[in-house]
DNA sequence: TTGCCTATTGGTCATGCATCCAATAGCGTT
DNA sequence: AACGCTATTGGATGCATGACCAATAGGCAA
């Protein structure tokens, strides 16, 4: 008997292989950390070879990039679906914001706080980051325009609201790493509160649906387990390598 | 004439000499980002061997805390400095605000992204972010306490203001390695609006001081050159390595 | 069934980093 | 002026990462 089974290769369609490798990533860095996507780790996760990985995404960036990219397209679909019951923006509006609390959303919160420190340093990434952030703004903007239309919205600029709105949850979200457990309610509603302003509605309205679809919907997904601690990464820089400056080889 | 100059070493007192290492990290987080505070970096920017900061700093991600630290309470006394003139609440308010904008203000915002990124893997740096956080709530707060006491502003709660504007700053702040550039007023304003309803103060009138402050004062400490771009660093996580696990030797 | 295309493997390489350590040389003290 | 304390040097180690490549084997097509 061989020292180690003969590993026996799985040979999958690109297609199918490319969408296993995204997936993993993505969720790797909701749990973890973009820094966390490694090609070695990714490789572990599936059970294959770092090679592999490297074959469908020669450059390292590009994943990290694509795995960002899927989460938050995905998290922005389950907070904010495209599709909806017609005439019910408030109650979609209101869903949204109760979504977008607790455990759950926390992971999206580091997910963009990471996003957004990282693309200081890489470039593929910041792209990749101002398009999912055009598409929340984008899809808030058509939620709160639709509302209007419906009669129940009366912003001034619905785009505007829905910056604001945006930027009040990015407020709060920063601190995803930090412990958040004293603050007070009229911190914890901002968001919901600057939405109530900003759209025209009356005071404690929004609120009181939003608290009353949190009731109804303890969690979503199912509060998160504790993801996956694995080790946590420091994170050391690498001056973005090239291809070339690894050396031109013979 | 020997190959090299033989290396003539300066003797400092450990005091200042850990000063200036602190010092020259501090100006790399404002300038490159966390990250690029590493012990040959700093050693090198101080023309001396990396063992030397490792003497100091045992252990890196000591350095890396007591940077952020020093940059951001430094940054602080700049923004909003402890001693002010009587009865110049006000006045103090709109100067935070109009300082609290273009790039000057752009380094310390990116710093805060990274910190609070990097809070998810280094415990020793979230224990700094928190008392910083902390230092810079009660400085606003005791402000916005002492403008209630002068009959200036109109707060529920002072304390409760003061979070609600950092997290409006915290919110703007998210985008400061993204483009801005089309963000309309409505935007660009939020936290002086939301300090004007959250302190009673009549709409505009605390704007038109920071607008008055901003022309002022074109840039208190000149703007900054494009600091030192280097080249950036992706940033490879590193399992937090204990001093121990590498090798015990004999 | 045979054969070819290519997905996958199994390494190699160079790089960057933190940590550790023995030897050296400033510089204040005696 | 000689001494001793310790700040500083100069390497050595070990680990993790991304990139690169020739050889192998899986499975569809002929």
């Amino acid at each position: 008997m061989p020292p180690s089974a003969p590993p026996k290769r799985v040979r999958k369609s690109p297609e199918a292989r490319r969408a296993e490798i995204v997936a993993r990533a993505a969720t790797i860095a909701l749990t973890e950390g973009l820094e966390c996507i490694t090609m070695r780790r990714v490789a572990d996760d599936l059970a294959v070879r770092p090679g592999l990985i490297s074959h469908y995404f020669p450059v390292a960036e590009e994943l990290v990039a694509e795995a960002f990219g899927t989460a938050a397209g995905e998290e922005l679909e389950e907070l904010m679906p495209a599709e909806r019951p017609a005439g019910s923006a408030l109650v979609s509006l209101a869903g949204f914001f109760a979504r977008s609390t607790g455990p759950r959303y926390d992971d999206m919160s580091r997910l963009w706080l990471n996003a957004r420190h990282l693309s200081r340093f890489r470039p593929v990434l910041a792209e990749r980051v101002a398009v999912q952030e055009a598409a929340w703004r984008d899809r808030l903007t058509r939620l709160l325009r639709e509302g209007a239309a419906e009669g129940t919205f009366h912003p001034e600029d619905p785009a505007v609201a829905a910056i604001q709105i945006l930027v009040v949850l990015d407020g709060l979200g920063v601190h995803a790493n930090t412990d958040r457990s004293d603050r007070p309610p009229a911190v914890t509603n901002m968001a919901v509160i600057t939405a109530e302003r900003a759209l025209g509605l009356t005071p404690g309205s929004l609120l009181d649906l939003v608290d009353a679809a949190r009731n109804a919907a303890p969690t979503p997904t199912a509060a998160t387990p504790t993801p996956a601690p694995r080790t946590p990464p420091p994170t050391a820089p690498t001056t973005a390598r090239t291809p070339a400056d690894t050396a031109p080889t013979a």
